[in-house]
DNA sequence: GTAATAACTTAGATTTGTCTAACAAAATAT
DNA sequence: ATATTTTGTTAGACAAATCTAAGTTATTAC
């Protein structure tokens, strides 16, 4: 079994690999707040153990057993996530910070109760993919909203780099998973959007916010 | 805060001073599978955070300080048990290890929500009291069922000592808290008892088990 | 294409919690 | 009441995860 801190490593690695597929030492070192000396010392030991590619002054990458370890870590957080959502009345902005403690219990049982007394579930509160009990996920092909026309109808679907902050900021406006949405303009010199939903009628979003949350065309 | 590994250490001395007020270094280290020489320095370590007494070739006593933050982890520990059984429906026998591991997250919110969703219980699974805010607790005034008569009529209140193996032995006994049970016989010889209860009408249980059971007179 | 800057690595120290080996005190047994 | 055994303590080593300081390689700028 890996220690707290190993999984730790695996879970950021996973996370800022999402898109190039691999890491600077820099940058995995600002995530988790920790030195870049420590940080390369810590990818030696994974390396070691298989679950990272180690060459000098290249960025990390995580091996097939290093995505799957850090894919099952993000799976019990994901799924954490969703139970103190659905079944403890938690709002989406304060699971967080617990689903990160939570996530390193070692315990099949629990995790297993907990995905059955969900249903299974395919996505997290925040609209992320739950990885399998083989560590894998996919998205969905959502869209940023950003991306979206004038005109364009579409389901909200998904928020990104969801800070506590930015969804009770979403909270504020209203807006949740499945909130249908339509695009009344855009302001070209910002980026900003003018949409409508519920009884809002011309709610004004900034490009930042727009491209933080995914959304599903009709 | 505290550490894992202290908040362990302040839960078994309060847990093993539970009758004598004190625990000896022998004791903490066989009940923890820690040298002694381990136990010995973290007692010193934690009586610089006035946790504990510590007075060379003396047993080990909880200030009050350290008696308070370990009641709080058993708080946790006991509300952890009972919400696993009550709201997500492990077996009572299934529920001490989960249990040892959440109680060490911290997250003051999500333990008053335990608390609140369980309508604020005062007793865990096996009958054990669940130390209040102040991490303070007592005991009802319950009696060994050992220690009854012929003929009397009692309540199953609470299991102690209970593992996971013994927890599982009352399972196929059918014996449940709040099983009302009447006391049959008495064997001299080995001190077991002849108890029925239920559809059952000449259970035998042996003296160690009858010492385990705590029960509440009619 | 060299100089300056940024990123990465190595070396060595520190803290926490653990161990073993050796020694000291207390309890027990005869 | 002394010898033996048990219990407790000290000293020193070690692994994990962190740091700072110093050195090395890559990248960027001009």
């Amino acid at each position: 079994m890996h220690s707290f801190t190993e999984e730790n490593y695996l879970k950021s690695l996973f996370n800022l690999a999402a898109d190039k597929g691999e890491v600077s030492a820099k940058e995995l070192s600002e995530h988790l707040g920790t030195k870049m000396p420590t940080v390369n010392s810590m990818m030696k030991k994974l390396a070691e153990k298989k679950l990272v590619h180690y060459e000098s002054y290249k960025p990390f990458r995580l091996t097939e057993k290093g995505r799957k370890e850090a894919g099952l870590i993000i799976r019990k957080h994901r799924l954490t996530e969703m139970f103190l959502v659905q079944k403890m009345g938690f709002g989406w902005e304060e699971v967080h910070e617990i689903a990160e403690q939570i996530e390193h219990l070692h315990s099949p049982l629990f995790f297993e109760k907990i995905d059955s007394i969900l249903g299974y579930p395919k996505i997290d509160p925040h609209g992320s993919p739950i990885p399998d009990k083989n560590g894998k996920m996919e998205w969905m092909q959502y869209e940023k909203l950003s991306s979206c026309k004038v005109g364009d109808i579409v389901k909200l679907a998904a928020v990104i780099h969801s800070t506590d902050d930015f969804l009770k900021f979403l909270n504020t406006r209203e807006l949740q998973l499945g909130q249908k949405i339509k695009i009344k303009g855009l302001e070209k010199f910002d980026g900003s959007m003018v949409i409508s939903y519920n009884k809002k009628t011309a709610e004004s979003l900034s490009l930042t916010v727009c491209e933080r949350l995914l959304v599903e065309k009709q």
